[in-house]
This record gives structure tokens, C-alpha cells and sequence, in this order.
DNA sequence: GCGTAACCGAGACGGTACGTCCGGTCTTAGT
DNA sequence: ACTAAGACCGGACGTACCGTCTCGGTTACGC
């Protein structure tokens, strides 16, 4: 039957590519990107570079694509925002889950490491930015969209900006590690977000 | 005069970094620093190999010192905060300016280079936070401390997340390239900040 | 047929070592030994370095490996020694082919070097002795028996020491080059072994 | 008096040159002449690396003074040839103080190592043969040449070839390491030379 | 007996080559 | 048909020395 046809060979690649994956993840976890080489990756992997080559251009994309299932496996039952109407304590949790995966061992270097090609390279940079963080972000900003129509947000606000105030700290903090990054940090950041500095 | 003995070899020492450090802010720009490479830089700055392993260890070194000078010269009047008692303005004037340092052409490409390997690298990490961010964020802490002791700032206000709110958001735009950095992004990120999202 | 499946691997094997020999007798030829590199034999056979240390260990065994396919190539014929019955003459006639070899053109600077090396390095010199050297002095020395045998050498000689008093200074004149090296040279040194010095 | 005038500077000359050399001819010894670096006699002799290149050439030049001065120092009392009247006995009391002091230990490889220069480098060569084993040479030619006058020696003789018979072979086993340099090796050497081969 | 010039040690410098590692392409053998 | 294996060319790595070049510091001479 031609439907039978097709699986072995899907089944197996599929066995090769998360072997691969896998293969990345802990080699950037154990050497660092830069140390990260395709014949590391291929011979942890217990495959052909070729096989490599043929799926991936480059070491940046195998670890995007990675990331992007680890990411998949971590937050697997989405990461929808809740919209219970208490619109600060839906930002806390929201950050809150944020910042757990973000201090999840085993994530911390490839994502890292991501973010870091990222930076330096447009082209990925633009890439990692519509796929990974894009989303999130729009979720957050329908969240703040539909507390500003029903006033909990003053109507001239900007929310894409408001968003960006509560998402830039956050990754400034995870990038820089110059100060630790808890529940209480971001807590304090939505309080400040929501009444501002000036004494009220 | 003494000062005219600062022998020869000083002088040509002096001569020989900066071509060094010049060639490689040169060359990050012309093939980005995954393809910057030591023989590149030595060839172009016309300095054998060793002389540039006599001084520095690592490529991304000789980066961070490259920026380091390029900073100073970019920012050569000093980065003094100004403290009119008019906070609001004070904090765009010195985020404005940052900004205009950020899109300096010919600093956004080594500078971004030097962020990507401190995201990697623990160690340059810290070396860059403690080095290049903190100087200026204490400056920004300072001026918020008085702020908040003549009353422009509620009491119990952490004023280093005040700081982070505002410079997070920016190295967000920086590294991320989701939206331009401009004069009126800082003004309005000022005025969030300042009165809060929420309607008063 | 089967001799088709000698593989392209092979083939083009072969054809890259003889690549690598001829480009290193020349470059010995064209700049001597001492300024012999790996880098322009490399580069002379159009060959990666690597490719180089793949097989050889250094730059003496791939002398050595040239020096010998040259070996065999000026005297493919075999270097068997003719027992004529007349002494005299089979040694001329011997001595005189190990000169002319000497004597080539493109054979001397090869040679010299991988006797340079040899006489420096015992572990080549070993090697060299044992597969160079011996084989043709045991020739020597089974003539030298068979004649000894049917009493045109005295029964009392060693033949070893014989042999040597023949070869050793051959050997001296090419090395030290203060004599011409003739086939006059070689039938003097032969009148003399054979009936010595002191007058008879 | 002008004898007196020069000494401290030619003492501390003197002492210096001979601190280069002994450190030239231990480093040979210790790590092999190729693994010989001009830096590493400079930093055995406590000698800055100027010092050396003023007055030396190259390593060669060095080792042949070296080596000069070693054998100087091993062949103190000269190396004339005894002429008792007894031809054989003189020869073989000349060979062996010659094999004496090639199995000299210490001797042996400053000297291979500067004969394997030699042989490499024709300029070198020529130098080693004229002022190192000419001399010798000559003096053995001077007592052939009288052995001769007085009929000890068949008239037709070419002595120059029946000291290389002598010389030859002596070099090729110091050389080749292929069989032991011993008396009893000169012995049957001379014998032979003075006899030949064939049965009288 | 005091400059002053020759000489020294030290070692930085522009280079060349080393031997290694890896990138990306290609061929082969095996399943 | 697709893979694991691995040879291949190329090119950068970081190191070791080359031979040249200051640089201070020390003699020992000649005024």
C-alpha cells in the first residue's frame, strides 16, 4: 500500500533529526556555541555530517530549530494569557511563567546562545524575532488592548510600548545578569508599569 | 622636559594598538565578527600574529577594547546626567542621547558584536556589565536617589528597577531591531514611566 | 572485471601521493631541504596540508617515500650484480651503474638531504641503512662470497669489510664532494681492494 | 704596555663565546640540531640573542665553531702521524685515535649533526672538507707518499685513493651506524688495503 | 675621575611555518 | 534511495622561532 510507503523512512529521519537536536543541545550546554561543531554534533549524534548538511545550512540554524522544540517541550500547553479582568495579577503570572522558563536549567545555554547569533546576525535576528518573539507579544498586547477598552488602561497609551516596558527589563536582566531574576523582581516591575513612578 | 621620555618604544606601542584595535572595529563592520579573524586583523593593521597575542587573548578582547575606546571617543565629553530639577526632561535628555550613541553608525556593528559574546560568555558578560553598563546606570540611580528625596518619586519606589524600566526597554529595541529607536520612543517610555499605565 | 573495482578512492589516492613526491623532489631540488615546507609541498601538489600529515609524519618520511620511488624508478631494471666469472670486471661493472645513479641529476639533492637526515636521526638512519643500503650491499657481498669460494678472494677475508672498503669510499666522495666521482675512480678503487697497496 | 691594554674586554669576550658555544654543543646533545633554536643558546648562555648574531651567521656557523673548539680540545697534542718505518703498525695507530675520538662520547653528536649540514650544504661542505678533514688528510698522504719513496708502497699508486680506502669506510660505519667502529675494524682495515683481496 | 661610547641582557616587533581543527564538498560501501 | 564513514581542499587557529630593532644598564677609555 502507498500510505504504508513513506512511514519507515519518516519514522527514522525523524529519530535522526531529534538525535541531532538533542545531539546540539547538549554540546552547547557542555562546550558553549562556540565550541559547538557540526563533526561534534555528527559524531555525538552517531551521524554522517552530510546527513547534517543536507537539513540544516548552518550550526545557527540547528540550534534555532532546537530551541524552538525545547521551547515547544517546556511550554507545551501554551502559553495563553489569562484574562480574568484583575489585569495586574494577569500580567505577574504571566511574567512569572516567563521568567520560569527562562531560568530553567538545560534552556538557559542554547537559548542564550540563540539570542547571542541573533544579535549579530540580521538575518536570524529578524527570524527570531517574527517566530519566537513576535507571538508572545501579541498575546500580551491583546491582553493590555482589551484592558484598555474597558479603562484599566488610560486610552493615550501606546501598549506596544507598555508591553515592550514589561518584556525589555525582563530580558535586559536575563542577558545582563546583573541581578537576579525572581517572582518578586517582576511583581515590582508590573506595580511600577501600572502606577508609575511619581507619587500619586 | 621628561615627558619627552616616554621612549620610543611607548610611543610605537601606543601607535601599534590602536591600529590593531582599529583594523578590527574596520573589519567587524566589513564581515561581522563570526568572520573576523586574528590573521585579518593582523594583516590589516600590518602587525605580525603575536603582537596582538602579546596583549590580548581572544578575539572578543580585543573587541571589548576596541569599543571601549570607541565609546570614549564617541562619548568623549562625558556622559554626565544633568540634574535641571525637571526630571522628566532630564531622563529624555540622557536616554535620547543614548540613543544617539546606539545608532552611531559604525558603533551599532562592534557593539552588537561585543553584546552577542557577553550573552555567551559568562565571564565577558560581567566584565562588560561591570565595565560599560554599570558607570552609566549608577549615574541614572544617582539622579532617581534625588529625584525621590525631594518627593518627584514615591518613597517606596526600588529606583534600580526605575532604572532598569527605562534602560531595558531600549537595549530590547537595540537588540532586537522590532521597531525603530527614536527620540519619541524614550519620551514615551519617560512619560510611562513616570505616571504609570494606569488612568489617574 | 573485477580490476575496474579498484575503486576512484584508490586511483585518485595514488594519484595525490604522486602528487605530493614529485612536488617535494622538486621543491628539495629548487630550495634545498632545510627550506623544504609541508605549506609548499602542499601547495606545489594542489593538496590540503592535512592531506600531507594524513600519511606521512614528517617531512623526512616523505623524503624518504620520494627518495625511494625515485630509487626505483632510475633502477628499475634491478640492481642485480653480474657473475661473469671475472671478478674484477663485475665489481667495475657494479660500481660504475652506483655511480652513474650517484651522478643523476635530480637525484643528488634528494639524496643528500635524506642522507643529512638519516646521519642526524638514528630512527632514520636505521631505516634508511635496512631498506636502502643493505639490500644492495648483501648483493655485493653474496659476489664477493662465490668468488671467495673458488679462491679468487683470499679465504681469510671478511667480505663485510671487503664490501665496505668498496662502498665506504664511494659513499665518501659523493658526500664530501672534493673529488670527482668517475667510473676511473671506481676501477682504481677496485685494482686496489683486489691487489692492495704494497707491491707485489 | 699594549698587551696589557684590550684584556678586560677580550676576557669577557672570550668568556662569552665560550659560554655560546658549550651551551650550542650541550643543547645539540640534549635536543638534536634541528630542535637546536639560535634562542634557546641564547637563553642557555644567558646571552641576549643580539650577541649571538653578531657574530655568527647562522646555527651552522656556530656549530662549526663548536665543534672546532671540541675537537681542538679532544685532539689537544696534535695528530701527527707516527712514521716508525713500520707502515702497518703507523696506520693503524692513526685510525684508531681517529675512531677514539668519533666514539668520543659527547663528540658524537655535535659532529654528525655538522656533517649532516655539510653534506646538505654545499658551502658548508666544502668548509667542513677543507679545514676539518683535509689537514688530516694531508698528513696521512705525506706518510703514503714516503712509504712509497721507499718501495713499502707499489709506485703506480695513486695515494690519494688509498687514503680514502682508509678514510671511507672508517666514515661509512661512523655514519651508517651499521656495524661497530672498533680496532680491530682498522686493522683488518689496513690489512686488506696494504694486501688486497686477492690470495698472493 | 668623568663623560662617552661600545657592548650587553632583555625582549617587542613583522614575519613564516608549524601541526591541529573544522568547514563544507565529495565518493564509497552498506543496508 | 539514503545513510555512516571519512578523504579531500581550504583556511584559521594559537605557538615557536626567525632575524631586526630599540631599550636601559654596565664597563673601561680617553680626555
Amino acid at each position: 500500500m502507498s500510505s504504508r510507503r513513506v512511514p519507515e523512512t519518516a519514522r527514522s529521519r525523524r529519530r535522526t533529526h531529534s538525535a541531532i537536536l538533542d545531539a546540539t543541545l547538549e554540546l552547547v550546554h557542555e562546550v558553549g556555541y562556540p565550541k559547538l561543531t557540526i563533526e561534534g554534533v555528527a559524531a555525538r549524534a552517531g551521524v554522517g555530517k552530510q546527513t547534517i548538511y543536507r537539513w540544516w545550512p548552518s550550526k545557527a540554524a540547528i540550534l534555532r530549530d532546537a530551541v524552538v522544540c525545547l521551547t515547544e517541550d517546556i511550554a507545551r500547553t501554551g502559553i495563553a494569557i489569562p484574562d480574568t479582568g484583575d489585569l495586574e495579577a494577569d500580567l505577574k503570572a504571566v511574567l512569572r511563567s516567563t521568567v520560569d522558563i527562562m531560568i530553567h536549567p538545560g534552556y538557559d545555554a542554547p537559548a542564550r546562545a540563540l539570542a547571542a547569533v541573533g544579535i549579530a546576525d540580521p538575518e536570524l535576528g529578524e527570524e527570531l524575532a517574527v517566530h519566537l518573539v513576535e507571538p508572545t507579544l501579541h498575546l500580551c498586547l491583546e491582553r493590555l488592548g482589551s484592558a484598555q477598552r474597558i479603562g484599566q488602561i488610560a486610552p493615550d497609551i501606546d501598549t506596544r510600548i507598555a508591553v515592550e516596558m514589561l518584556a525589555g527589563p525582563l530580558a535586559r536582566r536575563w542577558l545582563l545578569r546583573d541581578a537576579p531574576l525572581t517572582h518578586e523582581y517582576v511583581d515590582a516591575l508590573v506595580d511600577i508599569a501600572l502606577h508609575g513612578l511619581a507619587p500619586r
